[in-house]
DNA sequence: TGGTAAGTGGAGACCCCCGTCCACTTGAGG
DNA sequence: CCTCAAGTGGACGGGGGTCTCCACTTACCA
């Protein structure tokens, strides 16, 4: 590959990001490109439908998902780590208008398996802060898809408010999921599937 | 208003309170017509934009939710009452998927006045929930708007599953609002305005 | 320094949506 | 029953989106 056409493709890649986590997926590819400098035949050269650049420009928010995950995993105290894990990917969705649209639009099965992997280490740690008595007993695994799709329900107001709003409905919600004594309506099985159409 | 004409024009309604509630706002004016048995024309000569329909199709529920508060404040349990106004808002939204893009959707400021006494009467409501030491004094009315916000998260999913969700989501919030003793982010004012764009 | 394949940009094909126009149809009073 | 204003449907204009085509330009290697 040349090298100008490298370097258009990376200068791409960061524009969607940006416009992306400004005004969500429904920014037009030819915005893209005018911000990028090019126009819109180099972008369809590079990524050859929108849901391409999208699937790039977002795999590195999932890879640090998983990272803090796996981070939260290795943390002795699990409780801690599940609090950790559920600030942390909040913020990044808080942050970002189009993560829950990116996450949310069916994607490949290309990242099936990475998905299954982290489903069964969030599992691991939610058992562990269960086991620890931190964590009620009546959490579910799926509570965690529902906290995205309530936190992905703040997108939609400018960043700065929705991370603030984020952070505050997130210690309500761990608030509850800590010292909850209440019997709960029975967990929802929110499969990713369903969530994914 | 001939006798056919009005027939037709409460068919475009009630096709269109279903098909909002089931696919969102987005549904097209030619589905609508379609399904209603009509011409676009027709649907036109009775609302001459979209946004009048989505108004009149949605001021039904916006009533009942004026409703529900007016009933909390008659409530001689204001915790009750504020739990009954917040569990009760959040199924009418989850279970009609236009109910939340047609609250925020700008909509004109004939309903502004109505939705200044509605945001005073919640305020009042807390205040007297606050008072009688059930409600955790550092709730802000804002937070309504949080819940809200969030609970829109929900649709995306099938209806029932929404449904399923939102009644877990909040009964996770609500705990937190009686008992929670840690501290909170402070409160976001989460004014309409940003909301409605 | 010149040849060439890779790279590029903009016009435009195609599609979907909102809202309008107009020739045709129909309900209801005299 | 007849008249005609009210009512109706479908074609169409305008705008905005994704993606393609093609004539032109440019980086790189000999």
């Amino acid at each position: 590959m040349r090298a100008d056409a490298r370097e258009n493709r990376a200068r791409v890649l960061a524009v969607a990001r940006d416009l992306f986590a400004e005004r969500g997926l429904e920014v037009p590819m030819a915005a893209i490109a005018r911000r990028a400098g090019v126009g819109v035949a180099t972008l369809y050269r590079r990524f050859p439908t929108k849901e391409s650049l999208v699937m790039e420009a977002f795999t590195e928010q999932f890879a640090i998902c998983q990272g803090v995950i796996d981070d939260a995993l290795r943390d002795p105290d699990p409780w801690r780590g599940l609090c950790t894990v559920i600030e942390k990917v909040c913020l990044l969705q808080a942050a970002d208008r189009g993560f829950t649209a990116a996450f949310t639009a069916s994607f490949p099965e290309l990242h099936s398996e990475v998905r299954h992997r982290t489903w069964e280490d969030f599992g691991a740690l939610v058992q562990r802060a269960k086991d620890s008595g931190q964590l009620r007993a009546d959490f579910s695994p799926h509570d965690l898809t529902l906290v995205l799709l309530a936190n992905g329900g703040l997108s939609g107001v400018p960043v700065e408010v929705a991370t603030a709003a984020s952070r505050r409905l997130v210690a309500y919600l761990l608030e509850s999921f800590r010292s909850g004594t209440d019997v709960l309506p029975p967990p929802v099985p929110l499969s990713l599937d369903l969530v994914l159409r």
